[in-house]
DNA sequence: TTATAATTGTTTTTT
DNA sequence: ACAATTATAA
């Protein structure tokens, strides 16, 4: 790292500056991770300001470890004095510190998704709703609407018109009574309470201000409104504060990221100054102008000039193939012929894709060219049910009050509490106002509040947690404590009864790799702190901490994982309307704005070779349909792509029924043995394939110019001959059916 | 209570 | 198409 001669002058301004708050707006591959960690490096080196004394916000934990590495190079050990993490973990830690002036008792846990979702079911099966009247995904997502805007629930929340107003803020309030009673805290509430703690309690925010001489945050453009808040509080006014981001990167509007906060950060840090990086270093000049003529579509963005000075490259390759798998067998392919042919390596190859179920095709694909692969994100690891089951029971350990989890191990393995039991149990708890523990506990020694069956199965599981929570309190490590709950509790029988029992024996050994791996990096004295920070750890990894550019393998990963990293070449595959963008993002013009940054976010990961792929056909809830190109093809000058269309290879019908569920380790396993000319099947067979004599001379997919209208793509052929019909949308927002003989319109070459 | 059948919705993205 | 939830039977 050298300050001086690996910066260009804005860069280097970024770096310098002091007095104040700043504000780095800059587009993709400009640097801004770099001006960050290199700000780090001159605050430590040059300034001579104590590592401890930095706080580093990042988006991933691993983007935190990467910055941190940096740095040590630089200062060695010192750098372990530096704070860094993702607001969410930062927040966690200062709530285990001082939580409990807020509140919150040491031990608490974080609540993911699943475990918010249960606790809202039962709250409104405890009021004596039903799911039906009142949705526990649509209260969820109000509950965390107002927490990601700093709100708290039900204060906050926005009641959506009419409908069972009153039920629903009933079970706003008691989701909000349970969290508490379980001593639990869901993602919203991390921010909530660290927040509450630095408003209400001057001497820690004067402690932490005193500490932080310098906080830097990353990804700006995907902050909510609770961590701008948050922010707002812990930096003093003139502080130095400095933030990078760019708001044509910004993809996480829907779970409530607010690219205000950085368009109006002057506003509220007073005295900001504001910098532009406009070199991009990352990209060849044509996947840049392709990148930046997509972003351009978006009438509402900061305006940027981006330029590189980087040749212009390859052109960015189109490739249309027939089926999903005929695209992700073309990708292998064209993998196959790079590496390392021409020198690349697969670590240099990603796959990105806007929907976790795309990956699948890959997978089996790569299996087949053995091609060696790491899928990052898709069902993650600690959500898998052998793992939850075990962190549940970690969690009660921990926190015996976390019903939740206890709600969950109470029949896993089988113990013969039912539904009902179950059901009785919580409602008990629920009103009694005792944790579902107390309740059980209650149920076995007064009797008639459950059935003397129930009663004898109750009093069973309490004397195995009773036992286990013994053992714990007497257990020498994390690795070993596990132990104990997969023998004692019968988890591991359970197991082992399983059909798949190989698969979850082998994630479970993973778990306890995980767990011994933790443990040697801690340094903690009591067993129970190392439980409470192993299983804060297990609750906040990101999806793009899995990613790894060690292992030389192609990276598959959605769109959302990618941010912030770099590849030499890169495939965005599924280039369709309706996939990216996203049929459920494209009903509003801010949800379409979306889609199409995450497209610029994509494009923008390649260094060197872009490639964009689509199928001409997909399944779409159970049905193969036609699909249609992404409209933001239309958006990349024609002369920056090169078009590549292949015939359809692969056909249901012609393949061999295989068991899809889950790609085998290797291809042999597999038993996948492909003959391409077997299933190679005549085009005729295939919806909008012309019949003879009435020929169509357009394609779904086509491009075209209207003398009047402008250039549109063809999103429908029908008929042929004379009375050929084709339905196009136009660039301009139009969709018009023109009968193709008699309108004034060309096919645009490609 | 558990096993089976019928029905529903589900595909967005994730801290 | 498929998984997951819910109704029904045993
Ligand atoms: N001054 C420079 N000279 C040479 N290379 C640079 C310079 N600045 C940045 N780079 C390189 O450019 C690439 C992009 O940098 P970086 O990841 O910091 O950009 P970014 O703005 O954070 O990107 P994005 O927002 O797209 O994630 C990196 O490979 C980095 O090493």
């Amino acid at each position: 790292m050298d300050l001086d001669r690996d910066l260009n002058p804005q860069q280097r301004e970024a770096v310098f500056h002091e007095g104040g708050p700043l504000l780095v707006l800059a587009g993709a591959g400009s640097g801004k991770t770099r001006v960050l960690t290199y700000r780090i490096a001159r605050l430590v080196g040059r300034t001579g300001l104590a590592p401890y004394r930095i706080l580093a916000i990042t988006f991933t934990n691993k983007a935190a470890d990467e910055m941190r590495g940096r740095i040590r190079q630089l200062v060695g050990e010192a750098s372990r004095e530096m704070w860094t993490g993702t607001f969410h973990s930062i927040c966690a830690r200062l709530l285990r510190q001082h939580g409990d002036l807020v509140g919150i008792e040491r031990s608490f846990v974080i609540y993911d998704e699943t475990d918010q979702l249960r606790l809202v079911k039962n709250c409104i099966r405890n009021l004596g709703l039903s799911d039906s009247q009142v949705r526990p995904a649509a209260v969820l997502a109000l509950i965390d609407r107002a927490k990601n805007q700093g709100l708290e629930p039900p204060a906050g929340v926005l009641m959506p018109t009419g409908s069972r107003r009153e039920e629903i803020e009933a079970v706003l309030r008691a989701y909000r009574d349970s969290l508490r009673q379980a001593g639990a805290l869901d993602f919203g509430d991390l921010i909530l309470f660290a927040h509450q703690l630095l408003r209400e309690h001057p001497a820690v925010l004067a402690r932490l201000r005193d500490r932080f001489r310098a906080i830097l945050v990353d990804e700006y453009q995907d902050t909510n409104r609770a961590q701008h808040l948050f922010l707002k509080t812990l930096v003093p006014e003139g502080g130095d504060l400095c933030v990078v981001g760019d708001d044509d990167q910004s993809i996480y509007r829907w779970r409530g990221a607010e690219v205000e906060n950085l368009l109006r950060f002057e506003k509220d840090f007073p005295g900001a100054r504001i910098l532009v990086l406009e070199q991009n270093y990352r990209s060849t000049a044509n996947i840049l102008r392709a990148a930046e003529s997509v972003a351009r579509g978006n009438p509402e963005r900061h305006p940027k000039s981006l330029w590189t000075a980087n040749d212009a490259g390859e052109k960015v390759t189109y490739l249309e193939a027939g089926t999903p798998d005929d695209e992700a067998r073309a990708v292998a392919r064209e993998i196959r012929s790079l590496v390392p042919a021409r020198g690349f390596s697969f670590r240099d190859v990603a796959v990105l894709f806007r929907t976790n179920a795309q990956s699948r095709a890959f997978e089996e694909s790569f299996l087949l060219f053995q091609i060696p692969y790491a899928l990052v994100g898709t069902t993650r690891f600690y959500e898998r049910t052998e793992i939850k089951d075990l962190t549940a029971y970690l969690r009660f350990l921990y926190n015996p009050k976390d019903s939740v989890s206890l709600q969950r191990i109470l029949n896993r393995p089988a113990r013969g509490i039912g539904k009902t039991t179950e059901e009785a149990l919580v409602r008990l708890a629920a009103e009694r106002g005792v944790s579902l523990w107390e309740g059980m506990e209650q149920a076995v020694t007064e009797p008639g509040l459950v059935s003397a069956t129930a009663a004898r199965r109750i009093r069973e599981v309490v004397g195995t947690l009773v036992a286990l929570r013994e053992r714990a309190a007497a257990a020498p490590s994390l690795v070993k404590l596990l132990e104990d709950v997969l023998d004692r509790s019968g988890y591991s029988s359970f197991l082992e009864s399983l059909p798949d029992k190989e698969r979850r024996v082998e994630n479970v050994e993973e778990l306890l790799r995980t767990a011994s791996a933790f443990e040697e990096t801690q340094e903690s004295t009591s067993l129970s702190e190392t439980l409470g920070a192993f299983l804060e750890k297990v609750a906040l990894v990101s999806e793009a901490d899995q990613y790894s550019e060690k292992a030389n393998v192609v990276t598959l990963m959605t769109l959302h994982c990618a941010k912030g990293l770099e590849f030499e070449i890169v495939f965005l595959v599924g280039m369709e309307d309706g996939l990216l963008p996203h049929q459920r993002s494209s009903l509003d013009a801010a949800g379409l704005a979306e889609e199409r940054r995450l497209c610029y976010v994509g494009m923008t990961r390649a260094r060197r070779k872009l490639y964009l792929t689509r199928a001409r056909l997909r399944t779409r809830y159970g049905e193969r349909q036609e699909a249609v190109p992404s409209p933001f093809l239309l958006d990349i000058p024609a002369e920056l792509l090169e078009t590549e269309q292949q015939r359809i290879e692969t056909w249901p019908a012609a393949e061999p029924r295989r068991a899809r569920r889950q790609p085998a380790a290797t291809a042999a396993e597999s038993g996948v043995h492909f003959d391409f000319s077997e299933s190679q099947i005549d085009l005729p067979a295939l919806p909008g394939v012309p019949a003879a004599g009435r020929r169509q001379t357009y394609r779904v997919g086509d491009r075209i110019e209207h003398e009047d209208l402008g250039r549109g793509i063809v999103r429908k052929v029908e008929g042929g001959g004379e009375k050929e019909k084709i339905t196009v949308q136009f660039e301009h927002g139009g969709i018009r059916k023109l009968m193709a003989r008699l309108s004034p319109i060309r096919k645009i070459e490609r």
